[in-house]
DNA sequence: GTCTATAATTCGATAGAC
DNA sequence: GTCTATCGAATTATAGAC
């Protein structure tokens, strides 16, 4: 599995595949671009395919996979120049979904395998799944690296949290149909500004005893993924 | 479609195929399950489900009607013994998960489903589902029905929004693997009192207008799922 | 040994005879 | 309504090519 073992010969195969396969997943659709497709526009025999990815599925997730990449490269700079918690989650979320622009007619199948618990590359399965904790490091580098000065309960929940925020929207977008996904970036912008909100209202001294409820109740509920406790 | 036409003989045959097609699916899960083996169950060739069921996942959709059923029947009586929307929200969506219990296994495809929005059968897809038109009225007796006494403007969101909750605690529950889904049913109790709390501070007049830009912006981002504005 | 090709298998779904 | 026969697709087994 590990890419330094590849030879320069597989990972030209590799690429190829994933090419044609992406040419024809947003030309056709998921479903309907077959693997003998894929394997013809990439001069090879199905079987061939199947060396190099264990099932159609994982050609997806590599692809988001890539997306992440793409994504986590893009967040340096943004979190190296906003400072803000509400500007940075704002830069974030949005460069992931123009990101995932071009890929958003084979997106739910992304959610397709989530769905399942059995799956292993379910991002919400218990184990570990190396995409979700690459992703969970952004969003708590986010968190850390802002001028948000957070009662330390909130603290270690909000990276977390904002990593499902990030879930809904995609979930929103996967469904939004209005032109170039307008309607999804209104409500990002709409709604880091309520977390901004929530996150100075935690902070107001008078207001803690209801927060410390509030945070007891998240921690409880905040999936584990397996971590120790 | 319509269950008036079925013949007595159709109607046994369907239930047939639907029990035989529930054991194997808790038993071996929904994709290890195959129709040859219902079809051999079932004492009929696996072409013969086809006039029964236009597909698979249509199988499993039944159940998830049936469910709905017994929860409306069961959801009669709650609602005429519960007056405060607090005690409304939790004995329904308690009771859903309850009569959703035995399913839990294959309760994924539900999800599988919704993430397509090309699928019709999702609850979540523009064009109009039976299932959740249905779960909707449901909600919208439930909080009509109960002593809140809501601004108007809370009032015409607050059921859709709990439909989405409901959706939510789901969605957890799929993946929660705790005995009986202890942690699920821990949930709700403790959103709903959030819920509750949530819907008094809206009456406050004095926050009436944070409220309105909140549901200024729940208005503008609540699915419209293809009604009439 | 690492890819690739060929052929077989499995499974959902369909067509058409009875 | 049911059956037989088959299709088309993903996946797998196995053998061969480099």
């Amino acid at each position: 599995m590990s890419k330094s073992r590849m030879t320069p010969k597989s990972i030209r195969t590799r690429q190829k595949i994933l090419d044609v396969a992406l040419l024809l997943f947003v030309e056709k659709g998921y479903d309907k671009a077959t693997m003998r497709q894929i394997a013809v526009q990439a001069n090879m025999a199905p079987g061939s395919i199947y060396h190099h990815f264990p099932t159609k599925e994982h050609i997806v997730q590599t692809f988001y996979d890539m997306i992440h990449e793409e994504h986590a490269q893009a967040c340096v700079g943004i979190l190296r120049n906003e400072i803000k918690l509400e500007h940075r989650l704002r830069e974030v979320v949005r460069k992931k979904i123009e990101l995932a622009e071009p890929f958003k007619k084979i997106s739910y199948v992304l959610f397709r395998v989530a769905s399942n618990p059995q799956n292993p590359l379910s991002p919400f399965s218990a184990q570990s799944s190396p995409t979700r904790d690459r992703s969970l490091v952004l969003f708590r580098q986010l968190v850390a690296g802002s001028s948000a000065k957070l009662p330390a309960d909130v603290d270690i929940l909000l990276a977390d949290y904002l990593w499902l925020y990030q879930m809904g929207i995609i979930l929103y977008w996967i469904h939004d149909t209005s032109e170039n996904s307008r309607k999804t970036f209104r409500l990002i912008d709409r709604t880091v500004k309520l977390v901004q909100t929530l996150v100075e209202i935690s902070s107001i001294p008078l207001i803690a005893p209801f927060r410390k409820k509030f945070t007891k109740l998240m921690l409880e509920f905040v999936p584990d993924w397996g971590r120790p406790a």
